[in-house]
DNA sequence: GACGTGACTGTAAGCGCTTGCAGTAACGTG
DNA sequence: CACGTTACTGCAAGCGCTTACAGTCACGTC
């Protein structure tokens, strides 16, 4: 394996010198800067992570830890992530915590803490006060893309706004009889995504004078949300709109009402949230959050602290927009 | 930060000991083992990554490189890659290569040399002559999931034989007027899995002297599929069966039927391949490749390996079945 | 012409572990 | 009882870089 040695003879300079090229750190004249780079690229030289990061700290690697690898949300923001990451010479260390907790206590005691990164990004994840303090003793940036934690830096959707604004959309169309397809109202953490949009939607029903709006509770996939939406319209006093804390579950809603022999919008419109790419295919109508660029702005916020930036203090506020693609409308007389 | 000498003092021995008694290797007095454990659990000491893989030549980190984060087939592969190599306490490095060449060789030449990984895996990478070279180079175990690639070790679906399952199924049932949606006749560069597919679905027909046969190519997404599902139905000689070389094709096919009021499979029989989640949903018969147990294979096998085992020499063989969800059917009269 | 400056460059001391080697103690064995 | 074994244990030499510190050299400046 060719070493720095052998770049320092070849280039006829030292070690120092070519660690200083290479890196850009520290002054080096260009002619000697030259030769050194001419020397690396022939020999193939690149210096190995473990003797730098030992030397300097630095390991250029960024940790992203998710919940989940295989939902169409997390893999949309790891590929955001990524994207900008790769963009500076950054690597990826992926930390997936099942929810087995004696693995997510390993991930969180061992594999974060071997300070095999410069920086963490987590998504999506409800961390307790331990596991928020874990993180933070890493002395490293951290940025959370969740619910605000006075713990931690945090990227947030706001999503009581969310499902504000889509259920607003809803009652401007002209539409009385609604119903909520997420989280069961039993299962009120009180800050937890699915819960913030449901608390949305019943904020803006209840301004309204509506009390008797229904909420199915469903499980975020295609086919929970056709199951809850079924429920729903096979109710006596059936939903002329429905609102689905995800697109996916909305997409289930509209598969369930074409089954039914229901047209969307015409009988029954539909609202989703996220921006899942599916969702351009069936004409939904949904808020989009912007997934790919959630990961990209906390790629560029973590990167920003890494080169030396204030961390942004306290929380960010993530970007939502209510996209219309036509399968929500006015009620039908 | 608490370091190894921390723990030596507090446990009474030397680094020497600290370090056999936490990583296993060498012999430990059972005594020792347990006050060094207990001091390391009281102190919290995790080693250094840096120091240690710089000491050991050993990172405890597996590479994976992808084409795309964002699709299902690959963040499902990754997941089960995950799940794998997180058991035995890996970590996982990630590097998505874009399609620009450019960057591509950046993840070659320079990220994956860094030498912080034990092993790498690749999903699905047409990999050059250059490119296979170089990860041989880096002198550690390689599982491709991917084609034959004579030089490389190799996890392959044969897809010459998923296209002639699928195909035969078809022609089972007694289908004559059959299409395949999936690779352009022209894209051929022989080897790629979806000119595979096509060519097994080729072959069949060609054996049971059917030449008539349609292909409309597309992209592997939903819509394409819908779109390339269209043009076939709408055709005079409309197909009785289509066979597409993705599930997320075969949905936009059966959409595309049911759009046009053709009941599947009354009217037109889908079958894909995949064994997508969504699949289930749409009640579509598929072969399924079991894309989360194709990474946990390959985890295995690049775990074997670097516990000692013989490379697998060549290629392993991937799995495949036919799953009749009941999108398929004898022809109507 | 002596000297301060600025711009590089090299020397060498680590970074925090792992592990070869040598040493020690406790046991059989002949 | 001398000695070979076995089973640990510790010492200390790295692993391959980075960087503080101490030059060195070429220029102005006074």
């Amino acid at each position: 394996m060719v070493g720095i040695d052998d770049v320092a003879r070849a280039a006829g300079v030292s070690t120092a010198t070519v660690s200083r090229a290479l890196s850009g750190r520290g002054p080096v004249s260009a002619a000697a800067r030259d030769r050194v780079v001419a020397a690396a690229e022939r020999l193939g030289y690149v210096a190995s992570a473990a003797a730098s990061s030992l030397a300097s700290g630095r390991t250029r690697a960024v940790g992203v830890v998710v919940p989940f690898l295989d939902r169409w949300f997390f893999s949309t923001v790891l590929a955001g992530i990524s994207d900008a990451l790769v963009r500076q010479g950054y690597d990826i260390t992926l930390y997936s915590v099942s929810a087995d907790p004696a693995e997510r206590r390993r991930v969180f005691d061992d594999h974060l803490r071997r300070r095999r990164i410069d920086a963490v990004i987590t998504i999506a994840l409800e961390l307790d006060a331990e596991e928020s303090a874990s993180l933070r003793g890493l002395g490293v940036p951290i940025v959370a893309i969740a619910g605000p934690n006075p713990l931690l830096t945090t990227l947030t959707v706001d999503d009581l706004a969310v499902g504000r604004l889509a259920t607003t959309h809803l009652l401007e169309l002209g539409h009385h009889r609604l119903a909520h397809i997420g989280a069961d109202a039993v299962i009120d953490a009180g800050s937890t995504v699915p819960s913030l949009r449901r608390r949305g939607f019943e904020e803006v029903l209840a301004e309204a004078g509506i009390t008797d709006a229904r909420v199915e509770p469903a499980d975020f996939t295609i086919e929970g949300g056709s199951a809850a939406a079924a429920r729903a319209l096979e109710a006596a006093d059936a939903p002329t709109a429905v609102f689905a804390a995800s697109d996916e579950m909305a997409i289930g809603a509209i598969l369930a009402a074409r089954e039914r022999g229901l047209r969307v919008p015409e009988d029954v419109s539909i609202i989703g949230v996220d921006g899942h790419e599916l969702g351009r295919w069936f004409g939904l109508t949904t808020v989009d959050q912007f997934a790919r660029g959630q990961g990209e702005r906390a790629a560029d916020a973590v990167l920003a602290e890494l080169e030396g930036a204030e961390p942004a203090r306290g929380r960010g506020t993530l970007p939502f927009e209510l996209v219309d693609r036509g399968s929500t409308a006015a009620p039908s007389r």
